[in-house]
DNA sequence: TATGTTTTTTTGGGTAGTCAAAATTTCTAT
DNA sequence: ATAGAAATTTTGACTACCCAAAAAAACATA
């Protein structure tokens, strides 16, 4: 049975690997987003090895195998069907279930995650548009544009946020821009490094570039 | 922030004081509930001294400080929660339930805690009828005599069993015999030593001592 | 009270995860 | 093409657990 140690480099490294295309991960990214020493990666690496989760070449960075890739996916099962109980059941706040999760997804047993899986309806996505694995692992990204990418003046409809900092998650709250909300990009200024956004129903909002990224939008 | 290996160690002191009427506990006793080595506990007592969550006296046993106790009672409190949380709004088995809380009492936040037992409506008992400690960490146990000590052919009301045991909390329920329900002892017989009990509305059920012997009742 | 049994503590050793700093490899630029 | 910078791996050491077995203390009984 993999440690929470384990299963955290696993969905660190399941993540790095898509905003990667596919590309190896450098064990100096790894230990960046894991907040550890590079030497402390470079050892885990080898008991991830060891454990056929990744395919490890020195120097050069890591992958997930298949089991690895499955096992990744079914923690974020885990935390994105606990980020949602947590916000449809418990009644928290969108910006405070990604910490509580964290922890959890540790510690719900399959049995309890079938049973909040059922009681959300079998839902496809979590409380940031996140997309929830199947409980056989797999996991369908959608390749929606971000508020960056999209083209100005359409009406757009919020799919999904992948920031999770509490602080940008309540400010996005206040000005109605969440998954399901509706909003218009209507300016974007290279100069400046910003676009203005004008949610329905929200206060308007200028967002730099990279900020404006992690807010996907699907046209209808 | 202590870790669950001592909240562990700390619930099991706790509850063999409570069963030794405030007599030092043995670190032979605590190996033996905790399933570990004899010389793991000598050690784990000295931290736990260090920490001042315990009195420690070598060769005679220990007993803990008000911190430990505090300590103890909120695991206890955040465990019975749970339970309660999973059988009432979950759903799930009252005989399932405490493996499940053996874990999650380690992970759940004080917010998502006092989120339950608002939800729960501030309740006092968990499913088993174990006392839940308040917030601060106050707790009060009632002394309900057994199935054993109590009077035979009076109407009793079961309060708590003291006993996790899957399978024996299954044959209960499926007796109607959990806290909550009616019941009459028939007779009690010293030299098999069982007793016989009619639960109101169940098959009736012969006990051998110690089992009855965790069945606790109130009278009217 | 002396001996043998039981209980407890001590000792030496193991795993998982971590860090700091030295050594090595790879990358980058001129 | 090679020096210097950057990234990575290695090494030695630490904490929190755990065990087995030896040593010590406490207890029980003849």
């Amino acid at each position: 049975m993999p440690t929470s140690t384990v299963e955290d480099y696993l969905k660190c490294i399941h993540r790095e690997e898509r905003s990667n295309e596919g590309q190896l991960v450098s064990t100096g990214k790894i230990a960046q987003e894991m907040g550890v020493a590079p030497g402390t990666v470079t050892a885990m690496m080898k008991t991830l090895t060891e454990s056929g989760l990744i395919r490890y070449e020195p120097y050069m960075g890591v992958r997930l195998t298949d089991r690895g890739r499955t096992l990744a996916a079914h923690v974020l099962r885990r935390h994105r069907l606990v980020e949602l109980f947590l916000v449809q059941i418990m009644g928290m706040d969108w910006s405070e279930v990604h910490d509580e999760a964290e922890v959890l997804e540790h510690a719900v047993s399959d049995r309890l995650i079938e049973r909040m899986d059922e009681m959300l309806g079998h839902p496809k996505v979590d409380p940031h548009g996140d997309p929830i694995p199947s409980a056989t692992g797999a996991l369908e990204e959608s390749d929606d544009p971000s508020l960056l990418a999209c083209a100005l003046n359409r009406d757009l409809h919020i799919t999904r946020v992948t920031d999770q900092r509490k602080e940008f998650l309540r400010l996005l709250e206040q000005h109605k821009l969440m998954p399901g909300r509706r909003a218009v990009v209507e300016t974007r200024d290279d100069l400046t490094e910003t676009v203005q956004v004008r949610p329905d129903g929200g206060e308007p909002l200028r967002l730099g570039f990279h900020a404006a990224s992690r807010i996907l939008v699907g046209r209808e």
